[in-house]
DNA sequence: TCACAGCTATGATGGTCATCATATGAACTG
DNA sequence: CAGTTCATATGATGACCATCATAGCTGTGA
């Protein structure tokens, strides 16, 4: 399937990329399926052969994000580790960047979606669920292995939130200090020298 | 006027008490003007005798929600300091508490909206950056004079933070318990009895 | 070259929405 | 009780949306 696609297959996966996009920019609400198709180079007709509702399709999306914006943030850490930084350090960085703050249609999608998600479709809500746990996962490896249980929710409570706060700011000034104030004091808490 | 409200601003204000709460519960996109008219005892058609716009209302309604929910949540505070708990701790048990987590409608609107803050208005947004700043201000009253300037906004990332990804998980009992951790984590590391 | 299968486009349907024009009805003034 | 004013209700308008039926096109196999 991957190997040979079908047009279909090629079609659809446009599709699910545009969404993932889209739904980042505009919300779920904010987005339709004629915009997405559009987007997508298609008109709106097609859309339910290659979906059953809106609502799946909505679901494949969030995936999508949460895999795209992984890969993105995997990335931006390797960078910084390449040049020293620890996998916690280059995590905190690279998620409180200021790009990351400005970026929002390829940025994380928990940070972009969390609060509308009480409000989706169950399968939506499954799909956001699933993208809360991989950004755990991803949170939970550039910590040390003997740090406690939880400070993986912890720690991704802190950059959902810092991320959060700042493109609430509304004010582009305001938010990169909020960001840059708490890379400091995460990595101050964090990232010390191990004593022993 | 608050004396004295003659009918029109009785009629006003129920609208944005009504559309306080239904924007939390539904979204800034995903309640109508005639939702709220109705919700306010009223029919949708009076709505442009109150308000310029609807998002001249929503903005409206967004101050509404913080004032409603700073009160709920010093009242929540009140009551845990009276039965001896610190400034501190009664701000993160009554922000993190198993009610708040489910009570959305009227919990806190820097919560419930903040993701779709950057897509609306700009009224909407200005109105929004005011409730985080008086979420700051509220965070701020509750921490020792003496702490570092970035507290306040580090410790309100993580209360928002921890309340939108419990719920996003979308499993009550998981919801809790990603609470009840961060509730443990930041009692530890705040409020510890003052060396000296 | 012809026919067939499978995508995609065109267009329609029923519903919802913000906004506005006008009518109704209630409270106040004389 | 009559007249005026102001808040609210009724109803209309134009735009947009998800969904679906069907027609057209494109590439593949004989």
């Amino acid at each position: 399937m991957t190997a040979n696609p079908s047009r279909k297959e090629l079609s659809h996966d446009r599709i699910v990329t545009a969404a993932a996009r889209a739904i980042r920019r505009g919300g779920f609400e904010g987005v339709g399926v004629a915009d997405i198709m559009k987007e997508a180079g298609l008109t709106h007709g097609g859309f339910y052969a290659h979906f059953d509702s809106r609502n799946a399709m909505m679901a494949e999306a969030m995936d999508r994000a949460g895999q795209e914006s992984a890969a993105r943030l995997t990335q931006g850490m390797a960078l910084r580790k390449s040049r020293g930084a620890s996998d916690l350090r280059a995590l905190v960085e690279a998620y409180l960047s200021d790009r990351h703050l400005e970026d929002i249609e390829a940025g994380c999608p928990v940070a972009a979606l969390a609060c509308e998600v009480p409000r989706q479709s169950p399968e939506v809500q499954e799909a956001a669920a699933q993208r809360v746990h991989g950004l755990l996962a991803i949170v939970g490896r550039a910590l040390p292995p003997d740090a406690p249980a939880d400070s993986a929710a912890l720690l991704a409570s802190q950059l959902v939130g810092a991320l959060l706060l700042a493109r609430a700011l509304g004010n582009k000034a305001r938010g990169q200090a909020l960001l840059k104030a708490t890379r400091r004091s995460l990595l101050a808490q964090y990232d010390r020298p191990q004593p022993g």
